[in-house]
DNA sequence: ACCTGAACACCGTTCAAGT
DNA sequence: ACCTGAACACCGTTCAAGT
């Protein structure tokens, strides 16, 4: 006996999942983890949602917000344990934004429009939060954490913008190779203090630079007395 | 007498200049100042140029370098004296500092620019002679020296770049206002301490910001160990 | 060497019209 | 309320062909 079956189209492939924010959050995060994110276009997007750019407007403002929204998506990847770092709540945070440096250098143009839309998702929340907790571990007064973990996030933000240009972007390999080069023919005579830099200027490992980097604001934080903020 | 003359429509206005790279990126900076750097596209400018898009490539070899000598155009006007600051190498750095950041928050897109594409030009290398000397003279190591440099200019061009959207793109606005929502309704039993550092987070005048910031940066980088670099 | 027209392969966003 | 087709107004970059 034939068994009545509905038309077989709609069940070759899982079905196409009704349109949500939701949906359409993890489907740019797909296509961002596959071809990166200059493609997570809305039309691109669209295309592989099997509908209209115009559609994705009712749940996503505008391309920005959705890059921000696949952002947050990433920052679930942070390893706010700070596990390594062992008791010292120095050592812990350092672990926290060594988490958070390495998620962006694995997604570069991601730290760039971190920087430009700040994000105010969930997981950001809990990296701020965890954050917090550690800097005024170390003693920090509340502006000193407030202000501090903005200017952590921010720093190790645009390192990773910085960085990860370079690494993917092939123009961007000839920008940093112009500026090597610029400031490799600085002449002594002409821009002596360059020339007497010049083996650190370009010089550290990643390593170096980001221990470094690290130290300093946590240092600069911690020993810098901010002005109250009334309420 | 009819006096024989050459065709007028050559002469009725100053005659087109011969197409060069100095002219190029003049009537960039134009265009800029006019309305905006989101406007500078090959496009736009080869139409100004009175010409095809194609021929700009003769010159500049992609937008993010046209977008690249605009910004060491612009960093023509920072003021590298540090008059204001008397004779304190620190006051002298801040206030250096405090013009490149006027410079980049008078031109906000440009910032976000400078995170991508390191610049390389003629007025960028005079600041980092500038900033590398004072950093000396406050005892700074080579490698002090060398590293801070790059730390204070790139906290203050990630500061232009979040700040500056903030001002004039209107999305960027609604980002900011999401962000303040989102740490304002943080509950005080799921994010405690977001909730107990609550009005410094979003709180504190741009100029305690970028004071504090300023000297939180230099006392770390003045008073943080870095390893050698060997040559 | 320098310049160009024309083409290729895309974009974001809006809006009237449909369900 | 949600979804869509179609349109508007743009992009960057390449390349064969010209001067």
């Amino acid at each position: 006996m034939a068994v009545k079956r509905e038309p077989m189209s709609r069940r070759d492939r899982p079905a196409k999942p009704a349109l949500s924010r939701r949906w359409i959050v993890e489907t740019a995060v797909d296509i961002m983890r596959r071809e990166g994110l200059e493609k997570v276009t809305m039309r691109r997007l669209a295309q592989e949602l099997d509908t209209g750019p115009a559609s994705l407007y009712v749940y996503v403002a505008h391309t920005a917000a959705l890059h921000a929204a696949v952002l947050d998506a990433l920052l679930g990847e942070v390893d706010l344990s700070g596990d390594e770092g062992g008791e010292d709540w120095r050592e812990q945070l350092r672990a926290v934004m060594r988490s958070y440096t390495l998620v962006l250098f694995a997604h570069p143009q991601l730290a760039r429009s971190a920087l430009v839309a700040r994000p105010s998702g969930e997981n950001y929340l809990r990296l701020v939060e965890r954050a917090l907790g550690l800097l005024s571990l170390g003693g920090a007064t509340r502006e000193q954490a407030a202000w501090g973990v903005d200017t952590l996030l921010q720093s190790a933000t645009a390192t990773a913008a910085e960085q990860s240009t370079r690494e993917h972007d092939p123009a961007a390999t000839d920008d940093w190779n112009a500026t090597v080069r610029a400031l490799g023919t600085a002449s002594a005579t002409t821009h002596p203090a360059i020339a007497a830099h010049m083996p650190a200027l370009i010089g550290g490992t990643p390593e170096q630079r980001f221990r470094w980097g690290f130290d300093v604001l946590v240092n600069g934080i911690t020993h810098t007395p901010a002005p109250a903020v009334e309420e």
